[in-house]
DNA sequence: ATGGAAATGAAAATCATTTTCATTTGTGAT
DNA sequence: ATCACAAATGAAAATGATTTTCATTTCCAT
């Protein structure tokens, strides 16, 4: 497979953290750097793999990648301007863990996201 | 504008109220209905519009619809076979409106997901 | 230096969705 | 029934993100 391109990690640090590929690439471009939108898809990809950044959708389906931290945290994004909060899921972490184990599921995950529109919009 | 075609509401309800724009237009071909896939998307989207139907993505990012009103529940899908259970949720659904409500946030809503490998698998 | 593995990127392929536009259908007035 | 016109339809083309292909380049270990 492949690793991630170092300079697509930075760009979207740079990036304040929130970006699609396709603008990932646009900044680079804009900034003399020489790369293909190839490579930054597949170094989006590696570091989402490996947990380095989070994907999330934007409405009109587009990916959206941006760094996550080591604990596992949930979102609460507003849907009129993207903007986002980390927010504490504690409370999720043990309702999944039970619903799971009551129907017998191993190697349990879950994902969960809260969305509506800010105070500013 | 358009309005809906009622036969593409009809076949969305039997889907089991949860299907993408592409699954709705296979069933009904299927199912020997003439239509076009442009009018199923037109269709889908008025629905939406008319706050009849809801849109969800999926995490390929393609959007998946259903009727709204029901009853809002979560599901437990296994990783492996694609088993799905539905499952209560009322404990998220009062976490998402808190956390919601701590930072302000309107026309609140939310997803969650678990999943995880089943006894089968 | 040399060979092979990994990384790269240009171009083509995919796939959902939207747009265009010519045709058909439905409806109301005459 | 006929005419006129608005709404609905769908085939095909356009769009845009993402993935795949594949030939080339870069890296490393020997």
């Amino acid at each position: 497979m492949s690793r991630s391109n170092p300079r697509v990690l930075s760009t979207l640090e740079r990036a304040g953290g929130f970006a699609s590929a396709q603008e990932v690439y646009r900044l680079m471009q804009r900034e003399g750097e020489s790369i293909g939108l190839t490579t930054v898809y597949r170094s989006l990809q590696s570091l989402v793999n490996d947990k380095i950044v989070d994907v999330l959708r934007r409405d009109d389906g587009e990916a959206i990648y941006r760094l996550c931290g080591e604990t596992h945290h949930h979102h609460l994004v507003c849907k009129s301007c993207g903007d986002t909060v980390e927010i504490e899921g504690g409370a999720i972490e043990k309702w999944a863990l039970k619903v799971a184990q009551e129907y017998g599921f191993r190697e349990v995950g879950h994902t969960a996201e809260i969305f509506g529109i800010c105070q500013k919009c």
